[in-house]
This record gives C-alpha cells, structure tokens and sequence, in this order.
DNA sequence: AGGGAAACCCGAACGC
DNA sequence: TGCGTTCGGGTTTCCC
C-alpha cells in the first residue's frame, strides 16, 4: 500500500523515463478515477502537453506539465507503470496516457481508490497539506509546538495530512514505537524531548522506507523489502526487538495500531 | 474541536 | 473443495 516512501520511489522511477515526452492521447478506463476536470475537458487539455518534470508533495505525484499539473494519487493499491506502446492492457488500468516515442504511461489501481487531478492551479489540489515531514521545515520545535496547540491523540493526529503530510499508517506505528510514545497519548502531554525523539524518529523511518524501496505489502511491483524490517507492524503476537515483549494490536481511530506495551507508555 | 462511523473498492485470508 | 464473511488501507464526509 503506497505511502510517502512507495510514491517517492515511484518518482523517482518514472521520472527519467518520461520526462520530455509529450502527452498525446489519454484513455481513461473508468471515469471516477477522474477526481478533477471532467473526462472530455481532461481529454482535450491534456493532449499535447509536454512532460516538464515529476516531483512528489506528499503521497501526491506530480507530474508537471507546459500548462498544468497532473496529479496523482495512489491511495491503497495505485501503481504507475511504463510500458511499451503495444503493450497489453492489463485487468485493472485506469488511466493510460499515450506519450511521443512510443511508450505509455498507466495508472494501475486494483481497489479504485486512487484519483487523478488536472488543474493549473496547485493549491486546489495541494492547499490543504501540512509540512513535508523530509524538508527542513519540520523541525523538533515546530513538531513541539504543534503538538501542544492540539489536543488529539498523538496516532490520529499524525496522520492527519492536514497536520503532516506524508505519514501514513504503517510508519506512523513504526515511528512511534521507535520514539517510545503510545498512539492514544494526547498531543498536548508530549515533552521537548519527546518531540525531538518522534521528528527523528519520523524522519529515520521514512528515510529507511524510501532506501529499501518502500514496504510492498499487497504492492508487489517495485519489489520494496522494507516489510522485512518492521519493528511492530503486522508483529502482533511476536517478540519486541528492544525487549523482548509481546506486540500487542488494537484499534485507535478505526485504524489497526501495533504497540509494544513495555516501550510505549 | 475532536471523535466515531460510514463510504469508497477489491482480493486475500479466514471460517466452516 | 467451495462458499460466505471479514479485513485492511488513505481519505473525505457526515454526524454527535
């Protein structure tokens, strides 16, 4: 399932492959994977467009192009392919763009989560994230000062990407445990030391994500192992790498959480 | 404002 | 083996 590490390695796959290229056809497979114009405006905009660069803001890749962005995001079970003109269609295509030289560009999404936006303005898209949790702006003290302006439990509040944008739910429990902080804890009862440990922590766990390749769960294609090194997640039931303690698994905001109860107070 | 639930989807995993 | 049920993941939206 793609979060922030599985959509930057998707970037950065893609990018020299079709950057350069011009856009010349779009087929669009089912239409509710249009988030944003409609299909036949889509259609006629994005013909002839030239691929300037792609670039990624949070778990949205986006695909400059000489008039607009092209955004896409993967959700659940979205993939982003090359492949040859020619190429067979494949069961659960969405969206594929025909491109000069002879190669196309799909959007592959089993479950239909994922959306596509075409807009020359960024912000209707992009407006609403918080922070990129990689760049310089997410800092211990800011992390700090935001958790206290909030009073919210500290898992559901991470994966606000309102309030962060970029964590999702496997490494926002790995992040955790890794700065020894229990999900349900409130914002507000962080500590500086506490704040300074998660930013690390958050940042340490996306950067290995983004090393091994993303983590590949049911999202096989690009092969990420990360999965092989998960400090909680899924290890319900099996022994903490720091203690020795059971794992343990329960739900916080509707979401699957994994803890380990000796190391997360 | 924050929390809970439901909706959007499918296929894998599970229970019988 | 086959069939029905449950689960999970990211995000939005609606309701209390």
């Amino acid at each position: 399932m793609p979060e922030l590490p599985e959509v930057e390695t998707v970037v950065r796959s893609i990018r020299p492959h079709i950057t350069g290229k011009t856009i010349l056809d779009a087929d669009l497979r089912w239409a509710r994977t249009l988030a944003q114009p409609s299909p036949k405006k889509f259609k006629e905009q994005v013909k002839g467009q030239k691929i300037k660069n792609v670039t990624r803001r949070a778990k949205y890749i986006d695909i400059h192009l000489t008039d607009f962005h092209l955004y896409i995001h993967l959700r659940m079970s979205g993939d982003v392919q090359i492949r040859d003109m020619g190429a067979q269609k494949e069961k659960h295509d969405r969206l594929i763009l025909t491109l000069s030289q002879k190669k196309l560009l799909a959007f592959n999404d089993t479950r239909k989560f994922g959306r596509v936006w075409l807009t020359n303005d960024p912000q209707s898209v992009l407006g609403k994230l918080g922070p990129e949790p990689l760049e310089k702006e997410f800092t211990a003290e800011w992390l700090y000062n935001a958790l206290q302006k909030k009073k919210r439990q500290l898992k559901p509040l991470l994966l606000d990407q309102t309030f962060l944008a970029g964590l999702g739910n496997i490494y926002t429990d790995e992040a955790l445990h890794l700065a020894k902080l229990h999900p349900a804890a409130a914002s507000d009862s962080v500590n500086r030391k506490q704040a300074q440990a998660l930013k690390e922590a958050i940042v340490k766990i996306l950067s290995e994500g983004i090393k091994r390749n993303g983590a590949s769960i049911d999202w096989v294609y690009r092969g990420g192992e990360y999965q092989n090194h998960f400090r909680v997640y899924g290890r319900d039931g099996e022994a903490c790498m720091v203690c020795g303690t059971i794992i343990e698994k329960f739900y916080v905001g509707q979401r699957g959480t994994h803890v380990c109860p000796k190391c997360q107070r």
